[in-house]
RNA sequence: GCCCCCAUCGUCUAGUGGCCUAGGACACCACCCUUUCAAGGUGGCGGCACGGGUUCGAAUCCCGUUGGGGGUGCCA
């Protein structure tokens, strides 16, 4: 590395001062002696034969008697028995650094105070300490924080699963909503029990974090909650800001302003940002192209009496509109008067929930979605009126078959 | 094998010997509200891994068991 220069001045003061010393043992040398002694790892055999640094002999930094106390910040003291742990290598038969005494070596001239890391990093940590003192250094402290596991509570990776953070704001989660959601994983924010919430600035966040606060066992990383966050901030949003990020999901070709009347209507009910084109894309099929209808939906919208000639009936009155009136209230109370000749049930009201619901259905394809009256109003008279035509055709085909 | 860490609702956690009949958040369920969905409101479901101690008293302290995770290289 580019501070190898240190790295070896290092091994060689740690030599000197008979902190290490050389072996020339192979690999499978020390293997085969394990072996023969019935023991795991090196023995310390060349600890006292005095050899002269040469090539492919490697050193080995010569572990002390008694026990080595990591003092934690976020586990208090960990101890070890120096006797576990085996004269470990610091430089290679070919004379380069192992990567322990390099971190050591760098961690100390950039003036290294305090290394937090994931708690995988425990068993090590007293070699490094060792390492530290021998150098004559005082040891940085520690804190070992526990590490994030998936549903199988095992330690997340990069091959099984999503831990770029990248990837979770190219999915539409906004940084905010992330960082507060990571805090909460090992740490609550204070005042979070009587808010009856965990949503807290980070500045409120970072103010109150104290390492020795963090709990010590693994979290598990769950998507839900995350984005449960990411919905409350999504919500927050100033309007303008929201409409900027909102809009950049859209594909160039579908219109911005059509984009900004139906997107305030949309802001308080989207989980993600990507979720933002699969939620309006019906207000964007070219000229003459229906929606796709879902089965589902349509089969529970259609399936009422009333539901074919109500929206008949309907389409009459929005074809009466004047064209000044296509307005949400207008077309919503339109529907109220329609709807007014219909019972749900005999003796029983129809309700404008269930009344919209094929309306519904038949403009969008769906059963959820932006609130009615708003879609209809910026999809036009004639979109609107051509797809309740479709709809009631499809309707009269199915009925023909029964 | 050896070493280290961890163990409270499904999940994340509060809890450091009496305030715990164990609190909150997310999820889930029900009801209310309602233009679907969402939001909001109300209520509900649900947990101290097990066994021994210590103590007047244990989720909390000690020991053990079990379970889970991590480390253990002349890798970085």
């Amino acid at each position: 590395s580019a501070n190898a220069d240190a790295h070896l001045a290092a091994a060689h003061r740690l030599y000197e001062s008979g902190a290490a010393y050389y072996c020339d043992l192979s690999p499978d040398e020390v293997q085969a002696r394990a072996k023969e002694l019935g023991i795991t790892g090196y023995d310390g055999y060349s600890r006292d034969r005095g050899l002269e640094p040469a090539p492919g002999r490697v050193l080995r930094f010569r572990v002390p008697d008694g026990e080595t106390v990591v003092d934690d910040a976020v586990r208090g003291e960990v101890r070890f028995d120096n006797s576990t742990i085996e004269d470990f290598v610091l430089l290679r038969g070919n004379g380069t650094p192992v990567f322990l005494l390099a971190n050591v070596v760098d961690d100390a001239e950039m003036g290294i105070t305090d290394v937090v890391r994931a708690e995988e990093h425990l068993p090590n940590t007293p070699k490094q300490q060792m390492l530290w003192e021998a150098l004559g250094l005082s040891t940085p402290r520690w804190g070992h924080v526990p590490v994030l596991v998936n549903e199988q509570r095992k330690k997340l990776s990069k091959r099984r699963d999503q831990v770029a953070l990248e990837s979770y704001r190219d999915d539409g989660i906004l940084a905010d909503a992330m960082v507060n959601y990571l805090m909460t994983l090992g740490w609550t924010p204070p005042g979070a029990e009587e808010a009856g919430s965990e949503i807290m600035g980070w500045p409120e966040m970072e103010a109150a974090f104290r390492l020795e606060d963090v709990n010590t066992s693994p979290a598990f990383f769950d998507v839900k909650k995350l984005v449960a966050f990411n919905k409350t901030y999504i919500r927050e949003m100033p309007a303008d800001e929201y409409l900027a990020r909102a809009a950049a999901e859209l594909p160039a070709e579908w219109d911005r302003d059509r984009f900004a009347a139906i997107a305030p209507h949309l802001q308080e009910r989207l989980e993600r940002f990507s979720d933002v084109p699969g939620s309006v894309d019906f207000l964007f099929l070219p000229d003459g192209v229906d929606p796709e209808i879902d089965d589902t939906s349509w089969g529970k919208a259609t399936s009422p009496e009333w539901a074919g000639p109500l929206l008949g009936q309907l389409r009459e009155a929005y074809s009466d509109l004047a064209d000044g009136a296509w307005t949400a209230d207008d077309l919503k109370s339109t529907m109220e008067r329609v709807m007014s000749g219909y019972e749900e049930k005999p003796g029983k009201e129809l309700k404008l929930g269930k009344a919209q619901a094929f309306c519904r259905v038949a403009v969008t394809g769906r059963s959820v979605g932006p609130p009615l009256f708003e879609s209809l109003e910026v999809l036009g008279r004639e979109a609107t009126l051509s797809r309740i035509d479709r709809a009631l055709t499809l309707l009269d085909h199915s009925e023909r078959q029964d």
